[in-house]
DNA sequence: CTATTTTATATGTATATACATGTAATTAAT
DNA sequence: ATTAATTACATGTATATACATATAAAATAG
């Protein structure tokens, strides 16, 4: 028989929470359950960033994009490049500067020794917003709260991680 | 003056890669810097499961749905208890068994005890698919080069960082 | 026992994402 | 110099996600 009517145990499982769960069996070893657990804590903490931002009608990659024109002070910066330097790989720069531009948090004007590129400056307006979020965007509200020794320990094997491919 | 014409400083920028790029400045500390790291990480990991899975149209949510569903051993599970144990939370389970379903990969029956409850239950074709994934899903292919012991510290690091909120 | 509240799930909507394809400008090839 | 290949960016499409709201069943209140 395939499925059993069993609606009561329902309360029994739920009583076990996802912190519990993750740390359970059904891993193939060590690697697995890290693995897991990192796409896991990383979509929650991109929950809360995206909450975080959301007051100020900017997502989180918007926020990035915004950061990497920061950097720049004031030098054009083209979509290739937002693209390769955003924290997330393949997303669609040309889009997200749409948003931005939308917004007047940037400018968009065609590069005059190639117009195939476009020139990226952020405005005052952007700056202004980033001033904003600087304040409030602390360690605290980032949601990691451990040592710097530990931070580094995290950073270090998050390193390894991504250059073994 | 707002905007300069450098498209030739682009190259300079350019030679730096994304691994240079995230343990640069622009941090406020080392937390900020490792919880930068750990979406972007999560952001590349989750990318090469997307594509993982990709040639068994499944997304690695509704991967995730199954091994939940396999982990009953054949009891049905409520939306609600999916919704729950799930990687990502807050998204959308009911969406999800719909894809499962098209898919005959599960079966979706309102429970008796309860009829606003749906009892969903994986099929064989739904166990075979997990067995095919089980043998390709070794560490290697999850991304993660880790030792035991490196494995076992990232993973209590997750845990701390999560437990807090 | 009827009305209200709560619970479980489904659906609508706006935005995001992955990926394929399109388009225009530049570079390379012959 | 003209054609072909490459590059930079934009757009179309299918799917995913966050969140608000809807619907129907069950629990609770009076």
């Amino acid at each position: 028989m395939l499925y059993v009517y069993t609606c009561n145990l329902h309360q029994h499982l739920k009583v076990m929470g996802l912190e519990e769960e993750i740390k359970q069996k059904e891993f193939k070893n060590k690697q697995q359950r890290a693995f897991l657990n990192l796409i896991f804590t990383a979509g929650h903490l991109s929950l809360a960033q995206t909450r975080f931002f959301k007051p100020y009608h900017l997502s989180a990659q918007q926020y990035n994009v915004l950061r990497i024109l920061r950097g720049q002070n004031g030098n054009p910066v083209t979509i290739g490049l937002i693209q390769e330097r955003m924290l997330d790989i393949q997303s669609n720069a040309s889009r997200l500067i749409d948003k931005l531009e939308e917004k007047n948090l940037v400018i968009r004007i065609v590069c005059p020794k190639d117009k195939r590129q476009m020139d990226i400056t952020i405005t005052n307006d952007g700056l202004e917003i980033l001033k904003e979020l600087d304040d409030k965007l602390d360690s605290n509200e980032s949601g990691i709260i451990l040592t710097d020794e530990e931070s580094d320990i995290l950073n270090d094997l998050l390193n390894k991680i991504r250059e073994k491919k």
